[in-house]
DNA sequence: GCCCAAATTCGACAAAAGTCGGAGACAATA
DNA sequence: TATTGTCTCCGACTTTTGTCGAATTTGGGC
């Protein structure tokens, strides 16, 4: 891709992304031509816990996810994203080592837009630090929701939960990465209890595993339990 | 205290903060002016979790704890602010319901600054903003410390590591308040496995527990415990 | 359709965390 | 100094979670 038109790429990523939208067009094209666009095959590590990444990553398209590793090959997921989302704002923000890994689910393009650009941006559109702000504001709703269930609920009600929520029409569509180890990653726990969990359910007649996607037969009984030992 | 003299204090509060220090004298005379002060006892609640209390809380003196509770009487304490610092950005820059409970740890003095001033001064102050995403950035970084420790260490790894964290000179100084209960609910367990782990710790001579304070004997012993199940 | 690697499933077991009852120590009051 | 309520401490027990090895199924690439 020649430079103008990765620029053009970078510009038309950007302006679908909240963030920006406020951004004037010739502001907007100044952003683009210094970001860089990198791209990640499944598995592939974005970056790691620890080294220095100063600037905000911006994802064009794609699935990756922001976890933390254990030595002994356990893994915590912090966060899952896709199109039109943002992930290391903690690094633009603060001179702390970078908290996580990120690893690509699938094949994902992202731009990166390095921090001294952002933080500049940052001062001469205050509408934009607004949009910052909620948007990280957000993310700590969704940390604290998860340090709940971790500290407060026993994993059945977690995957309860998990289910009730992202079900839509009282299915859950499963994408290609979503194995049951990703699912107990999300959940703070291993493959096996999630297993054990879902077969619970299933024998007590609250849900269905099909194929490529889980339904949710009883809803009010998937509620109780998501409620028990909350 | 008079209305004049509450606005005096309430200046002199908010100048000694960091998100405050770079307004002009007259904005943030204004700004004092339009905050509430509130005073709270040990053990008082500020807020419950959902109800609507959207204002920046400014702490001018004590200690709070911002907690998660269960049905069943745990807690998870997500934060303890101090004076200086501030509590409830989260409800400031979203419109979801209050994520979680404040409580007085002591006798405590906090300013209430409401939501649409703060997004006044925000738009009007471009430093500001970096300054609150810097404060929420970090929030952030400890909340992913604590799923860490919640999702990939033994209870004993947390201890050996909270101890070793916030002791200075081998020594940790506790509060009043900083009874065993609270320190399990900071680490996300219960106050009995507290007690168990301190008990080990104490008897394999890595730490001694004094009357209000905890002293560490062996700091490599410690590292090691806090490292062994990381 | 066939093959291989990965994911799922399962039961038995181990370890960590949580629960309970109650004894004792401590600290803040009266 | 006496008293009271809270905190600490302790051992026995239960529950939940995690581990292991191995059989079985699944899905994607050839």
């Amino acid at each position: 891709m020649s430079r103008a038109n990765a620029a053009h790429a970078a510009t038309k990523a950007l302006s679908a992304l909240l963030y920006f939208a406020e951004l004037d067009p010739a502001t907007l094209k100044t952003v683009a031509q210094t970001a860089i666009r990198r791209e990640y095959e499944t598995g592939q590590v974005v970056f790691w816990e620890g080294e220095p990444c100063a600037g905000l990553y911006v994802v064009q398209g794609g699935w990756l996810k922001v976890v933390k590793l254990s030595p002994d090959g356990r893994e915590q997921v912090l966060r899952i994203v896709s199109a039109g989302e943002t992930f290391n704002e903690v690094s633009v923000f603060t001179t702390a080592p970078n908290p996580a890994t990120v690893v690509a689910l699938e094949p994902s393009t992202v731009w990166i837009i390095q921090r001294k650009v952002m933080l500049r941006l940052l001062d001469q559109h205050p509408g934009m630090a607004r949009c910052i702000l909620q948007n990280l504001a957000e993310h700590v709703l969704y940390l604290v929701s998860l340090i709940e269930d971790l500290s407060l609920r026993t994993v059945e009600a977690r995957l309860a939960r998990h289910l009730l929520e992202r079900a839509s029409a009282g299915k859950l569509r499963r994408h290609r990465w979503a194995t049951q180890a990703e699912m107990a990653a999300r959940l703070g726990t291993v493959p096996d209890v999630i297993n054990r969990a879902l077969r619970d359910m299933v024998e007590e007649g609250f849900i269905e595993v099909e194929r490529h996607q889980i339904r949710i037969v009883d809803q009010e009984g998937l509620k109780a339990k998501a409620m028990l030992d909350e």
